[in-house]
DNA sequence: TTTCCTAATGCAACAGAGTTGCATTAACTT
DNA sequence: AAGTTAATGCAACTCTGTTGCATTAGGAAA
């Protein structure tokens, strides 16, 4: 594991799911933006971390709990209306058979209120 | 209806959703890419299209069947991985309860390949 | 019809996210 | 130490979408 690589894995501590931009922009003192970009591909090649996108389209990543990339897409994530706090969820979820179309993957996002901004705040 | 509105709303003439580079570069003999963007939004807003984001982020529209947009989040999308046609489909799916959090809506993409690419080449 | 007001459009500039090409540096092999 | 490959930095660029401001078009009211 090179220098860089043990760097973005650090911003992975904590559970949360991590997007893009907050990435690049906590380790911009450290190294480069395109740097940042690359190793979050190798990373996610790699199995190590996996992507999804969130409510408004944007790339987030999370470390994934097994190294095995078969599962990575069958777990369900949210993300948090108010606080933008985003994170998978130990929901699994069967992906639909279809007609007609061979289904590979499924993506599944939850959107809502976290605990921290409250249920009573939901409209 | 303004002529605009009508020029967007020809585009979804066939069931298929289009993502908004699509939109705006088939009518960019048209009309200005600003407006091509705003009438999307208002026409969102009214319930007759709604949103969703494809397996790369991008930000895809599809007709609304009913103008009531209560239900507009509860139906899946499908997206062809080797042609990338995209499309509502007609299952809908119940919105599962996770502890701790409220859930407002959900997002469920299918990712697979459709007829025209045919099973057999799936990975 | 003319006047007035608001909504819709066009255009240019900007912003954010990510990519590409190329030069430089670091790390690893032999 | 020399050579090779992988990793990094940097600048420029692309793509998607937004904002501010000026202009135009469509109604409503007189």
């Amino acid at each position: 594991m090179t220098k860089g690589v043990c760097s973005v894995m650090e911003e992975f501590a904590e559970n949360n799911a991590l997007a893009s931009p907050d990435i690049v922009s906590r380790l911009e003192q450290k190294m480069n933006r395109t740097t940042v970009y690359r190793i979050l591909d190798r990373l996610e090649k790699s199995g190590m971390i996996h992507s999804f996108s969130g409510k408004e389209g944007q790339k987030w990543y999370a470390k994934s709990e097994r190294c095995n990339s078969d599962q990575k897409e069958n777990h369900a994530h949210f993300q948090c209306k108010e606080c933008g706090k985003t994170e998978c969820l130990s929901i699994e979820f069967t992906i639909p058979k279809v007609e007609d179309r061979r289904i590979d993957s499924a993506n599944l996002l939850l959107v809502g209120h976290c605990t921290d901004c409250g249920i009573a705040h939901s409209k």
